[in-house]
DNA sequence: TCTTAAATAAGAACGATTGTCAATAACATA
DNA sequence: TATGTTATTGACAATCGTTCTTATTTAAGA
């Protein structure tokens, strides 16, 4: 919700032409999954997605809208907000730090810059509400999944 | 592991002030749980912190360590990487953008910043692995939650 | 040491996610 | 446009992570 026609309309032709590229079948459930979280704001989890799809198809099954946000995370149409398929896990670093996680294996590492503790944030940030505190995520391949071969095989060595 | 013993005693001193400090009882296994959390270098999730706690202290139970995390989370002790007992939530936005988080209920929204985009990170990162992208997270308490009265009701409102 | 409330362990229960399979629908081809 | 092939769907069972319940144990103050 939210987002403009125009940028929906520019999601729905990049998906349009992913999904075709990698040959898998255009399907009304798929269309509207995408329709979806294509033209919200505000991130939603997978029932969310659901609830909103079964306003125009109410047939759809809950196990379809899984496995059809899987998929395009794997066609990288979408992103997960923090770790995807992950438990959640746990930080004793009360310091200002920042974040090193591989998109792969899930590894995360600490890594200080008093640099980017001063990071300046925009004004319109404090639209939405006040500021706490604030961290780098840095999104990237550790060594050791990158000296394996296997590029689709994203599980273990979460440590 | 991996943290050095200076390190990891201030932790255990701040652990054992904050836990006295809040009436609760200290027990071995909250010691013990505090001690693996606090000397984790790879921010495990909470089967994990079960697996290091059992060397010391096969009998525990993994109720036992989940409920102690979740303490030490409202303790301010430890943090959680991403939204803490939160479902995985997608986003259909491929631009550059960073998030604003609320600590409270999880409201997310996007944010723009060329400034922010352009970020330097420190060169020792790339020890860890290479850099895909870079995002900052910006976490404080959204208009909805900080017109709330209940500062410690941490639920609802997941939009 | 004794008392009492809080914390624990064990196992049942719950909720989110995934797997299985028969029925259905997309798409290539005729 | 009709047909065959194969991926996809929906229903429901199964699984896995997390939480709840309860009887028992333990920390901490009297």
């Amino acid at each position: 919700m939210e987002i403009s026609f125009k940028e929906t309309n520019k999601r729905m032709a990049r998906f349009e032409k992913a999904i075709r590229q990698a040959g898998v079948k255009v399907t009304i459930q798929r269309l509207e999954i995408f329709r979806v979280i294509a033209s919200s704001i505000d991130h939603p989890d997978v029932e969310t997605v659901y609830e909103r799809v079964r306003e125009r198809l109410p047939t759809v099954s809950l196990d379809t809208v899984y496995r059809t946000m899987w998929m395009l995370l794997d066609l990288g149409l979408i992103s997960t907000l923090g770790a995807s398929r992950d438990r959640t896990r746990f930080d004793a670093n009360m310091e200002n730090h920042h974040h090193f996680v591989c998109s792969r294996c899930g590894l995360t590492r600490d890594f200080y810059s008093e640099e980017l503790d001063g990071i300046k944030i925009p004004e319109s940030v404090k639209d939405f509400g006040s500021i706490e505190k604030a961290h780098l995520e840095v999104v990237g391949v550790c060594k050791q999944c990158a000296a394996k071969p296997n590029p689709k095989a994203q599980e273990e060595d979460t440590s």
